[in-house]
DNA sequence: GGGCTTTTGTGACTATGATTACAGAAATCA
DNA sequence: TGATTTCTGTAATCATAGTCACAAAAGCCC
């Protein structure tokens, strides 16, 4: 399979796609191209940056916020098939919040560049639609989930942490060392080898180097319930 | 003046207006109604409501959310001409954020009805663009909120706030109680009191009962930029 | 095996802000 | 005026999680 012709495949996934002109479809096509990440990448830094609107085809990219201080909160993460508007946040006037983005692992995306995605945006109104949903989606998960840190304590973030991850993997074995889910969780390392200890010691976990196996799901549904 | 035809005037300053059919047109012109809240009421309890696009006429509204175990943090306020469109977020499926709204005052607002609003969004686009860059600006707003609720000590986002809030009144003097400004600021009440007190033998700030007057701006400024 | 890096375990401490519990002052009302 | 409500002041305590400072264990590389 030559890139070009997955590019193509690709790029017709966008659902304005068939709302787009001729030239807006050779305009969109011919300024989308594919574009690697190595693991640790630094892929979008908020306002510095104007990359444009992306689609991942495999890997998996870090989305987070930062304080001034530097404190890192992830928000969310993109995986195979999921698109990243924020990146071309610049592009749509209405979405005033900046994020950063990383490469978690190698990731291969589609990437429209932000000057044409806004071409697209301010001639076609399903473009600009596209793209305030996406962001509307986005910014709505941001939301929760910073909620959840302000709200939630922190055992309870990390039980409902747990059995997301583990319900995405469809598996009872999540591979992340501490400093992994501390960050994705917004909190200290130290903290999450508290609580984890915690959850060995109920028999609800067992844990080996950059592992942690679910024994107990139950008992984590119920902290995580309250 | 008639409330038809204020009612007549108000809904024409929806962006979208001219993009509507005639049908459409008298479809909402048909659905919109000024409704009256007294201070205090109950506008939107979250996901238990949906009552539609809001324009408020005069007033003031509160848009908060909820955790569990009833803390309240105050997004944002809605002052005359504001649109509030997450009291129809139903309405957008794009935005699974929910929020409560009350009156902090008696208010007036012209009201499109949820149905209708959805029946305009689905059929027209920019109806429908219009609800997501809405959504996508308020969204935004809250992110920052709730990001400066989770990085920033209190005694900076009480000198933000006091700052924000006399910039807005175009005034020194902010009449508002600890309790509402704790209020605003999703903290507790002693909190306030214990900073104000401060800033008061700081000389930065008069107070009484009700009321506070900024006499070292610049001071706050510097508490606020760090 | 021996050295290096990464990961984990753990205790002590700190900081912040939420909570509790009142007392007293100021406004309002009757 | 006196009673009542609302608002403010303040101290003490509590709870949570962030920080610091290590030590030890596990895995990796040679």
């Amino acid at each position: 399979m030559n890139d070009d012709l997955s590019t193509d495949l690709y790029i017709r996934r966008f659902r304005y796609w068939e709302h787009l002109t001729e030239e807006e479809k050779e305009l969109a096509a011919s300024h989308t191209r594919v574009v690697h990440y190595s693991k640790g990448d630094q892929v979008h830094r908020g306002p510095l940056d104007c990359i444009g609107v992306l689609l991942i085809k495999k890997g998996q990219l870090r989305v987070y916020t930062l304080s001034e201080d530097g404190r890192d909160v992830t928000l969310y993460r993109l995986f195979a098939d999921d698109v990243g508007i924020l990146s071309a946040s610049c592009v749509l006037d209405a979405v005033t919040f900046d994020v950063y983005i990383d490469a978690e692992e190698d990731t291969e995306v589609l990437l429209i560049d932000a000057p044409t995605f806004r071409k697209l945006a301010d001639e076609n109104i399903y473009v600009r639609c596209y793209g305030y949903e996406k962001a509307s989606s986005r910014l709505s998960d941001m939301l929760w989930k910073l909620q959840q840190i302000l709200f939630l304590s922190a055992d309870r973030r990390l039980a409902i942490f747990l059995l997301e991850e583990s319900q995405n993997l469809q598996s009872d074995t999540i591979n992340l060392t501490h400093e992994q889910i501390a960050r994705y969780m917004g909190t200290a390392r130290e903290v999450v080898s508290r609580l984890l200890k915690y959850f060995v010691q109920e028999g609800w976990l067992e844990t080996s180097r950059g592992r942690l196996h679910i024994i107990n799901r139950a008992a984590l549904e119920d902290i995580a319930q309250q």
